[in-house]
DNA sequence: TATAATACATTCATGGATGTATGTAAATAG
DNA sequence: CTATTTACATACATCCATGAATGTATTATA
């Protein structure tokens, strides 16, 4: 319609990025056309074409408003050594947490989980969550690591397997969460889980050890019954 | 080319679902057109419509040749009650070893991971697979409950929270397998992740007992580096 | 052996979806 | 105040993809 401004143009594109994440997860990406994006965001294809190379930019910029500050989160925290155990708790349930308290986090995560096939063009995004996966699994079994140097852990833990366990249980859980979720309260249910996997590497055979607390609540390590 | 027989034309059907499912995997379900399968099986599209409804339904029909078999394998052993906890332990490692031991497995299962979207009328996929997630999610719980009354695990073990956690490690360890098979040995790390898991709820305060084994051979409970 | 059903191949009509080229009004620069 | 750039809208050409209609040679049936 009107000419717009250059703060009127970044309100545009981001307009049009909320539109497709919102259309993304309707209909899956590979069903949902520009022309539509455009429509619903009460645009033409023009302009998102001026804004973005193709559905592909698109995407992958739809994509870096979630995952690039995640990423970014989770490098910077990579330093904390003292409490490897407890940077581990953290890390795995700060993830769980974003995505069970951020809506647009988990549209987001369900649309790159259910609704998205890692093929031809998409498979940069393929490469793009090996690495982000490589990148978490380093931090965790240098945790882990750290956790045996300091005897947090017996020398049986193997610290790798340890950690691929571990992403593959936060992994699943998202997955299964964000298919539905009604299906069980992640929210409430994520301590426990996580916790209860935690124990079971942290020195088997003597007292059981909780790991190390946060500053903020934390009931007990086993799972309890509601 | 010719005309077949009824046994031929079974052989024709079949090299259609090969043939679809080696392209669904290569280049995604949505992306992977009818003429593309014909021309990989050296037939014309003609002979698709004539065995399959459409898209959708030469998809269901791929998907069934894997699942079905599996589905039915597991309810059938759901009558295991006494002991609940290898039960257990026999899904969770019958899946794994399914998916990493048959290729066909492994293709089908990389498809439903990250090669098609669950939307419009794929969306039925996502009813089954939350159907499939809810029968196995059933069986685990009911083998936890077991396993509590027969004393093998302590009453502070949440069954519905266990069962959740143990599917989703198991989901994750499948899925983020298939993304990439050289990531990790799933086969070698199989037993060790999954034996860590039941043991962090088995009697953690007591000698930690191993959970029952099978007459295969099965090393320790506790990972171990190699 | 005649007929009907089977197992495909071929053709056609239709409707998108993409990318690009071009048009245009407003904003900014000099 | 003019010129250029920005931020879009519009129009066009091309290319599939689907589904259905039709054609045809075999095969089973009676």
């Amino acid at each position: 319609m009107a000419r717009r401004t250059k703060e009127g143009a970044q309100e545009t594109r981001n307009h049009i990025l909320d539109t497709a994440e919102q259309a993304f997860h309707d209909k899956g990406v590979s069903h949902t056309t520009l022309a539509e994006i455009a429509k619903a965001a009460d645009l033409t294809r023009g302009a998102i074409y001026w804004h973005f190379k193709n559905k592909l930019d698109l995407f992958q910029a739809m994509m870096d408003r979630v995952t690039l500050p995640m990423e970014h989160a989770f490098a910077s925290g990579a330093t904390e050594l003292e409490h490897p155990l407890t940077f581990i708790r953290n890390c795995s349930l700060g993830v769980l947490k974003q995505v069970t308290s951020d809506p647009q986090s988990q549209r987001v995560f369900e649309i790159c989980c259910h609704k998205v096939e890692y093929v031809d063009e998409m498979s940069q995004l393929r490469t793009r969550h090996i690495a982000c996966r490589t990148s978490f699994l380093t931090h965790i079994e240098h945790g882990f690591k750290q956790a045996f140097k300091q005897g947090l852990i017996p020398a049986t833990v193997n610290p790798r397997f340890a950690a691929v366990g571990l992403h593959a249980l936060v992994d699943g859980l998202i997955m299964n969460w964000v298919l539905d979720p009604k299906y069980f309260p992640l929210s409430k249910a994520a301590e426990s889980i996580i916790d209860a996997y935690l124990n079971s590497l942290a020195l088997p055979q003597k007292t059981p050890k909780s790991v190390k607390k946060t500053p903020t609540k934390r009931p007990t390590a086993k799972i309890k019954r509601p």
